[in-house]
This record gives C-alpha cells, sequence and structure tokens, in this order.
DNA sequence: TCTCAAATAACTGGATACAAAATGAGTCAA
DNA sequence: TTGACTCATTTTGTATCCAGTTATTTGAGA
C-alpha cells in the first residue's frame, strides 16, 4: 500500500498543482475521479463500491475514500446503505420522468427570460453547435454538445444557479440511458428540432419557442424511457429465461 | 474528550434508534444535529465550523464530522476552504432572488398539476392551517407552518421528487431571514392571501390559482429582501460609524 | 441430498495517534 | 514602513485498531 503503483493511481503533486495553481484535496481528487466513472458509465447502476479496493486502486487510504463517498451520496450518484456499503444509484423511471418535467419547467423559463436579451450572435453560435453535432458522429460527444447547445440559448437570461441547477439535473438523467439509445428520434429530428427552436427565436415568438422547447424536452424524454423500458423489459427476460 | 459529558452531546443508542428500529450511524447524526443548528440560525451565516470544537462538542471523533462537513457542503449549508475550513455559507442577494424564482416557477407547476386532484379534505386542511397559524403567534413555528400549508396543496400532484426539491430551497432560503423580517407584510395579509389560494383553487380556475400564487412568492420575495438589504446596510453603517 | 443454524470471514463505521501541508499572525531586520 | 521569515494553529491524510453488522461457508441433522 505505500508504493502505490496501481494503473489508476491518483496523479502527483505536479500535473494537477501546476495547472491550476492550488493543489486539491485528494478527498476531492477521488470525488471527481469517481464522478467522471459514474456519470460515463464505466462504473454501471448497481455497482459495488468497496472502500478498500478504491482506496488502493486509487493509491490513498480509506479516509477520503470515505468522505468522496459522502458527498457523492449527496450529490446523488451513490447510495449508502449503513453496513453495506455503497452501491451507484439507479434512478426509477418515475424519478427519471419527474426530472424531465422539472427540467422542461426551469428550461422553458430560462428560455423565456433569455429570449429578450439573445442577439444574433446567440443564435450564430447555437446553430454552429447543431452543426457541429451533425459533423461529430461519435455518440459519446453528442450530450455535451447537446447541452451546450441548450445552454448557449439560457445563458443570456443570467441566472447562474439555475442553470447549474438544470445541468446537473440533465446529466444525471442522462447517465441512466446507455450510450446506443440516447438519440431520441435519430440525429435528424434532433437537428430539425433545434433549428426550429433557433428559429422561433429569431422571430421573437416567446411563448411558441417556449412551447416548442418543453414539447422537445417531454416527447424526447417519453421516447427516451419507453426505450429504457423496454431495455430493461429484454435483460429481465434474458435473465429469467438464460 | 474521553467522557464526553458536554451539554451537546448526541444521544446515546438507545433513544434515537427505540424510534426508528435502525441506528443511525454517527456521521448522520452529525449532520443532522448541524444541518438543524444551521437552519435554525443558531450557527449564523459566516461562522466558523472548527472540526475539534464539533468532535468534542457532540462527544464523538473528528471522523465523522468531517464526513458530515463534506455532505452539509453538498447539500450547500456550508462552504469548504481547503486547509482553511467550514464556514456557515450565505446567499448573495442575487441568489436568494433566483432561490425565489425557482421556487415560483416549480411550485406554480406543482400547483397546476395537483389542482385537478385537490379534493375538499385538502382544502379543508389547507384551511385549518391558515388558521393554526392565526392562532400560533410564535415566529418559530411560522416558517413550518407556512411550509405544511403550501405542500399540502402540492401533495396531490404526486411529484415527490420536485416537492423535497422545493422544501429544500424553501429551507435554505428561510434561514438566511433573521426571525424579525420573516413575517412578509404582516399576518393579515399572508392569511389574506392564503385564503385567497385556497378559494381559487375551490372555483378551479387554474390559471388564476398559479397566477396568485406565483404573485404571492415573487412579492413576498421582493419585500423580505428589500427588508435584508435595508438591515445589511444598517449593519454596515453601525460597524463602520462605531 | 437437502435444509437450517452456527461459526467464520469480510466489510463498514468509528476512534485514536501521528505526520504533513497550509494558513495567519507575529517578529525581526533592512 | 516594508518584506521575508518563523511559528503556532488548523486542516488534511495515513495507519492502526476495534466494534458492530452483513455475507458466506461449514457442518449437523433430517
Amino acid at each position: 500500500m505505500t508504493s502505490s503503483a496501481a494503473s489508476g493511481t491518483l496523479a502527483g503533486p505536479a500535473s494537477s498543482e501546476a495547472s491550476t495553481g492550488r493543489r486539491k484535496t485528494t478527498s476531492a481528487q477521488v470525488v471527481d475521479r469517481l464522478r467522471e466513472r459514474i456519470l460515463s458509465g464505466d462504473l454501471p447502476e448497481g455497482a459495488q463500491l468497496r472502500q478498500e479496493k478504491l482506496a488502493s486502486e486509487l493509491g490513498v487510504s480509506r479516509v477520503p475514500v470515505r468522505e468522496a463517498l459522502h458527498q457523492l451520496e449527496a450529490e446523488g450518484l451513490v447510495t449508502l446503505v449503513t453496513h453495506k456499503g455503497a452501491v451507484v444509484s439507479g434512478l426509477s423511471v418515475d424519478d427519471l420522468e419527474e426530472t424531465y418535467e422539472i427540467r422542461a419547467q426551469l428550461e422553458g423559463w430560462l428560455l423565456e427570460q433569455a429570449m429578450p436579451i439573445l442577439s444574433e450572435r446567440d443564435y450564430a453560435r447555437a446553430e454552429a453547435l447543431v452543426v457541429e453535432m451533425e459533423s461529430d458522429l461519435r455518440d459519446e460527444s453528442w450530450s455535451d454538445l447537446n447541452w451546450r447547445f441548450h445552454a448557449t440559448l439560457y445563458a443570456p437570461a443570467n441566472r447562474p444557479r439555475t442553470l447549474e441547477l438544470v445541468h446537473k439535473l440533465y446529466r444525471n438523467a442522462y447517465r441512466h440511458f446507455p450510450l446506443p439509445i440516447r438519440l431520441t428520434g435519430g440525429r435528424e429530428r434532433m437537428s430539425r428540432e433545434h433549428r426550429m427552436l433557433v428559429e422561433l427565436c429569431r422571430k421573437g415568438d416567446v411563448a411558441a419557442a417556449r412551447e416548442h422547447l418543453t414539447t422537445h424536452i417531454l416527447l424526447g424524454a417519453r421516447t427516451l424511457i419507453s426505450r429504457l423500458k423496454a431495455l430493461r423489459q429484454k435483460e429481465a427476460a434474458d435473465e429469467s429465461g438464460r
């Protein structure tokens, strides 16, 4: 446990210190590492997180790992059961639906607030992102680009905390969908809806834009969730029929 | 540190264990304790939280205290600065305004969803709470009763996560206002607005009810915040002029 | 062979002790 | 007065030990 020669060991002082100028604490680094692995799906829903294993993998002691797990629990990424340990938390279908409803409400409001302030520059930037989404066909890039597109339209509302909250909901919901089923309704439909949204904003039709955005989110969610249900049923069938 | 005979020592296993049947972990108890003290204003904004002091006060070691602080940080109640320690976090005026705006959006939506399902029983319960608020003149009871009134009208919407989120925002915003200035516009106006809200729900006028609720929240916030500003300016003046 | 209970192992939660790192205050000299 | 330096305080991290709980295995009896 001394040499910490494991493959995934945390970066030495030099690397992270140099970039920020301010060295993060070990537990904060552990949080970042684990969050990344969870959000990326590397640690799938339901995975057991053993303190000792994580500690040795990362080359740290158990204390910062425990603190990291507590923090991740507060973020909703893991579930801590007393004396049983940490498990990467899942989200029920109901929870997912609710998350999307909250997003629809808050994003609709953000767009409404931003619209009077949106400028041609913002529209151009948003459309550039649509183009980027059309050209970058890697599935992994998509959800980030999609968020940036949306965020571009909300930014002028100047509601940083709301934006952060929505972003958190966005990431937390998205990770539950395996990559293959994320692109709801295909890229074409997404592009079409996104372009349409920008167009409505340009026209200055607040009500129509909000309506379109809300539908975009909720219908997307419905498709996504029904696919997830199908996938889970299939998995359950495979499991029992095996 | 051995005898743990301090006044605020955590309850022995017996008391909390008996009620739930499942003993909470020490760090969870510490979280509860600290959250309570912060939300009640006992630990005011900006207060330094010394690990060792808290640990000895509560009769526990530093480990659960640190874990608790990390969790509270994730909840937004304290700010952790590396190597400087934990401070009860404040909220800027901008943050407060934003919090109320989010509440207005989400609560408006909750009410809309709940309205078709609300029954005479719910109205009666809500009105009973209004009466209770009129008779219980203790300032400390008020914010809890107020929340219960609102929650009663949202409960049928059956959106537990949204309700929890809103509740968190509610508490987190409220604690920043010292007790004396909490009752915006006096009890009479509050009662009037609450009764009016119930009446609009009874009539089934969804749009009017939502509008009234939103205004109720946002105007209340504005009054509250302007008072807070005045208070802070006064404090600043006292400070420099002393 | 199957089932259930006791023994055992594994893991988490917590306490304590100690080392390391960083901050802030104070000191001292230029 | 300014600036560098030292030092006490505090947080952070590690190691070790122990207690309590859960999971697993073992073994006896049916």
